[in-house]
RNA sequence: GGGACUGUGGGGUAGCUUGGUCCAUCCUUCGGGGUUCGGGACUCCGAGACGCCAGUUCAAAUCUGGCCAGUCCCA
């Protein structure tokens, strides 16, 4: 197996060896932005939708599925919307051998399939909040360089959708998404930002958007999740009304909150090392591999004893893998670390005449564990794997951010920039240009560093209404 | 939309300038045998490729044209 690339000097060519090397993704599927998933990515990937769902569904909201294909007209009905994504659906334009009196828009997103529907559910007050979210795949017509999971053209997407009886408690939605996604990313062992975009950035058709980014190295930044204020943007031109308790009629107030497979790639691409990917145990396809160890003349026991112990952690709920495979144990190693798992144990004739076995985590921390309780001690190891491996990329994610006081520092940083913004959008071009990306908005939840506050706007000095943003190069 | 570049086994590559010594190199991978086995073993046997279509030529991976696919840069 060849050494990986440097991931600091290489990002990408790590990542994409990464992705291939540890078998989660195939590329060579004959279309350009389609992958195909692996049965390792799958057991990533389904880990990492029964923690949205959990999430989701404990705040109120319930699983639906919608069609794929919206006709063009509904499509077409909100006309920022459309505006937003007409340059990037694939159309859907014969049946058989004819051509469709109506088009058919294969699903960007689902708003306008979604929203017609919503107009015959939403009757009365009591019809709300509405809140449902489905996953299922979308697709968009993406013309840049495509890489697995981070910027594909069919997305495995996570969506709710919701509706409100006004504003305010939209609002109040937005706010219990977010709440909803920092308990998904603390299970993923992932720090991000929540910034509020600026108004020429949010989502086609959005009153505001809130998107979720990551460091990635250097000045570049990963958009992992949004959440969405559409106010009744959407709701007037689908017709969307409720009757409230005195009888009148009223546009409820939309939300929506999106999320991918793009959150795969960023635990690869935050938690990922020298050696290949790390996987919290939260998600890691397996988070256990067992490696017997044969020595001359055992006759097999330590390979049976590897088996019982495997059985035993599966018994207890555990994601265990046993590997009794002919190759070298060394050879095993550099597999199941580039794969990402969080625990080996090591089974061999020490072991057996010990009654413990060698546990190594992914962190490289190497311990004993008593087989007599072997259960506990594999709880315990991955628990602490799992505080630690966070604890690593909560100091790496603080390391990510310089704050930036003149537009020439921006050219060229080797950092996320904090700026001072005074909220104009010309001053928000002029940083843009500067650092050559994008002024990604401003945290909800505060700065990801302690900058003290900030005394005038980097682009043109004023120092009225000044806050916090972010610039940075997307990825 | 404008420009530049690149396509060789499953992955990565050598060969292309100057056509022939190429039934195509090396690493990896894959199948089988043997010896091994506490951090990528060794060895033997075997499998697997010149993006597509034309053209030039006695002869094309190599030259020419078109197409397709991909990558990068600029708008």
């Amino acid at each position: 197996m060849a050494e990986l690339p440097d991931k600091r000097t290489a990002f990408i060519d790590w990542y994409l060896a990464v992705v291939e090397q540890a078998n989660l993704s195939d590329k060579r599927y004959g279309v350009k932005g389609m992958n195909v998933w692996t049965p390792y990515g799958m057991r990533a990937r389904r880990h990492l939708d029964r923690i949205m769902i959990r999430e989701i569904e404990a705040t109120g909201s319930q699983a639906v599925e919608f069609p794929a294909l919206i006709p063009a007209p509904e499509f077409a009905k909100e006309k920022e919307h459309i505006k937003g994504f007409d340059a990037q659906v694939f159309w859907v334009t014969k049946g058989g051998l004819n051509d469709l009196d109506v088009p058919l828009v294969l699903r960007p997103t689902s708003e306008t399939a979604i929203y017609p529907v919503f107009a015959l559910w939403v009757r009365s007050h009591r019809d709300l909040p509405l809140n449902v979210y489905q996953i299922v795949n979308t697709f968009r017509y993406e013309t840049k360089t495509t890489r697995p999971f981070v910027r594909v053209r069919e997305i495995h997407f996570f969506e709710e959708h919701t509706c409100q009886v006004d504003e305010a408690a939209a609002t109040e939605r937005v706010r219990s998404n977010l709440a909803a996604f920092r308990k998904m990313a603390e299970a993923f062992g992932l720090p991000y930002l929540s910034l509020r975009r600026p108004d020429w950035d949010k989502f086609a058709g959005a009153h505001y958007s809130i998107a979720f980014d990551i460091p990635v190295g250097g000045a570049r930044t990963l958009q992992i999740g949004s959440v969405h204020h559409y106010r009744d943007n959407f709701s007037k031109p689908y017709g969307i009304v409720y009757e409230a308790a005195d009888g009148s009629q009223h546009h409820p107030h939309q939300t929506t909150f999106g999320l991918s497979e793009r959150l795969l790639g960023a635990i690869v691409a935050v938690h990922g090392d020298a050696k290949g990917a790390v996987f919290p145990s939260t998600i890691a396809p397996y988070e256990i591999v067992l490696v017997p160890i044969p020595s001359p003349g055992d006759a097999g026991a330590t390979g049976s004893l590897a088996r019982s112990l495997a059985s035993r952690l599966e018994r207890a709920g555990r994601r265990a893998v046993l590997d009794d495979g002919d190759d070298r144990p060394g050879a095993k190693y550099y597999r199941w670390e580039l794969a990402g798992v969080p625990l080996r144990l090591e089974v061999g004739r020490r072991e057996a005449a010990s009654g413990n076995v060698t546990a190594v985590d992914r962190l490289g921390r190497k311990t004993t564990i008593a087989i007599e309780t072997l259960e506990a001690g594999v709880e315990e190891r991955l628990t602490a794997f799992d505080r630690d491996l966070r604890a690593a990329a909560d100091a790496a994610f603080r390391d990510a951010f310089r704050v930036a006081s003149e537009l020439g520092e921006l050219a060229g940083s080797d950092r996320v920039r904090v700026v001072g913004w005074c909220g104009k959008e010309a001053c928000g071009h002029a940083i843009e240009t500067a650092i050559d990306g994008a002024l990604l908005g401003v945290p909800e939840e505060g700065p990801p560093v302690a900058p003290g506050a900030p005394s005038k706007c980097i682009a043109c000095g004023e120092s009225t209404g000044v806050r916090w943003a972010l610039a940075a190069q997307p990825l």
